[in-house]
RNA sequence: CGGGGCGUUGUGUAAUGGUAGCGCGCUUGGUUUGGGACCAAGUAGUCCGAGUUCGAAUCUCGGCGCCCCGACCA
């Protein structure tokens, strides 16, 4: 894409009525915009940072079975009612029609799709099955904070497995926990994110939360310092010894919760009855596990672990662009370059606009895309690209050819 | 929901009762081009409502909004 077309721009200052680095970044660079507190637009530089975020979870999730569906935001009153969240989650927000009928935003979806399982599951031979969706959910908190780490509105991928047993539902649970290290790997967090105990569970004592360690985070987690595992400070007073090996060596680290996950038991499946006959022909109430990430937050996670005093670093996978044209000069060397390149299927962000080197230098360096090629009167004398690296700022000089360059940037993979 | 802070052009700020000013942005013209260039001329603002006062961005009351701490967070 030209930089030129790009409807967005980048700001000088950071808003005053943010502080938390992951927003200030994100909006002075043209990543999100704030709409009201915890509500944000995404740009359309944020917009592809999302979608890459979302297609890592959409593969990992079908490689352990998932499959995706998209169930509605907007849900009947009577679900609720029945699981008994419609009095008890004081975060739902409720909205009326014009007779008065009552509704749910969607805060989360079992609701939703315990019903809809029971439509199609009546027997034994029909389970296990998982079914996930990217999704906003609506939560009315109390209060919103730390820029895009925790809206009112916001995207998730959640996940609903159901089970004729517990130890089916074991199994596949221990699926979703490689599959959710494999995501966060990819996203590139994984040396700080940990696998932590927490409550929640109401099937097994606790759920696991993936808390990626940043002092931006909300959460207070304790790490074994034997194993990695993590204790989250909301269940420490009952755990002295960590539950992995033993280890009573804790070292503190505030932490933001990118991922949960649940055995959920049959607390959702048996309000609405979901159940079938096993092979004795016994009835059974299904068990279930969710398993949710939030797409935003994994998205603000990653800024405030990459970033530093002159923007944001994407981790490759998922950088808005693969690389950054900055042209310098006005000739016509850059545009071709970045036709060669597009043509190649390299996805560039080419800096076209009539702007200093300095103002470009600084923008590019603001967006953080992890490669930026140079074009420049300077290079072009040596027929020369500049390709330097956003994070180590290492530069070196490749001839000037679509295909030198593509080798140079495998070569450094 | 309790406590604290804040609200001035698109954005960041100054003006503490007396002419709303500055940087950036944006527009026009010209000169520039390897780390947010320069000159000139423009553009645009006191969150909303009430009150005090000769006079309110400034003081008072109410509302709305935003940030931070806490509580809350299947």
């Amino acid at each position: 894409m030209k930089q030129s077309q790009l409807f967005t721009k980048t700001q000088r200052n950071a808003p005053k009525d943010e502080s938390s680095v992951n927003a200030q970044l994100l909006i002075r660079a043209g990543f999100a915009d704030k709409l009201m507190a915890g509500v944000y637009t995404l740009l359309p530089l944020g917009l592809r940072v999302m979608k890459k975020i979302e297609n890592i979870i959409r593969e990992e999730m079908n490689a352990i079975g998932g499959q995706e569906l998209f169930m509605p935001s907007l849900q009947p009153k009577e679900n609720w009612l029945k699981t008994g969240r419609w009095d008890a989650m004081d975060d739902l927000y409720k909205v009326k029609d014009k007779s008065d009928r009552e509704f749910a935003l969607g805060p989360t979806h079992e609701e939703i799709i315990v019903p809809l399982a029971k439509k199609f599951v009546n027997s034994y031979k029909d389970l296990p099955f998982a079914a996930y969706q990217f999704q906003n959910k609506f939560r009315m908190e109390l209060r919103a904070k730390s820029g895009i780490l925790r809206g009112r509105e916001f995207m998730m991928k959640d996940s609903y497995s159901f089970h004729l047993n517990e130890e089916d539902l074991d199994n596949y649970y221990e699926k979703a926990k490689t599959a959710y290290f494999n995501i966060f790997d990819r996203a590139g967090i994984k040396d700080q994110t940990y696998l932590t105990f927490a409550s929640g569970g109401t099937f097994s004592k606790y759920s696991h939360e993936y808390q990626t360690a940043t002092p931006a985070g909300e959460d207070i987690i304790y790490i074994c310092g034997k194993c990695s595992l993590a204790i989250n400070k909301e269940i420490k007073p009952e755990v002295e010894t960590c539950p992995e090996c033993q280890g009573k060596d804790f070292r503190e680290e505030k932490a933001i919760e990118v991922g949960n996950i649940f055995k959920l038991g049959t607390k959702y499946s048996a309000p609405f009855d979901l159940s079938v006959k096993d092979e004795k022909g016994e009835k059974k109430t299904l068990v279930m596990g969710c398993y949710g990430i939030g797409l935003g937050r994994l998205m603000g996670t990653v800024a405030e672990v990459y970033h530093d005093n002159r923007g944001l670093i994407w981790p490759e996978s998922v950088a808005p662009f693969a690389v950054h044209i900055l042209s310098l000069n006005k000739n016509a060397e850059a545009e071709k370059l970045y036709n060669e390149l597009m043509g190649k299927g390299i996805e560039v962000l080419y800096d076209d606009r009539e702007a200093s080197a300095g103002e470009k230098f600084a923008d590019a360096d603001l967006i953080g895309i992890p490669c930026q090629l140079i074009v420049s009167d300077k290079n072009m004398k040596e027929n020369e690209v500049e390709i330097k690296n956003r994070k180590t700022g290492e530069k070196s000089f490749v001839k000037f050819s679509a295909a030198e360059i593509i080798k140079n940037l495998n070569e450094k993979k």
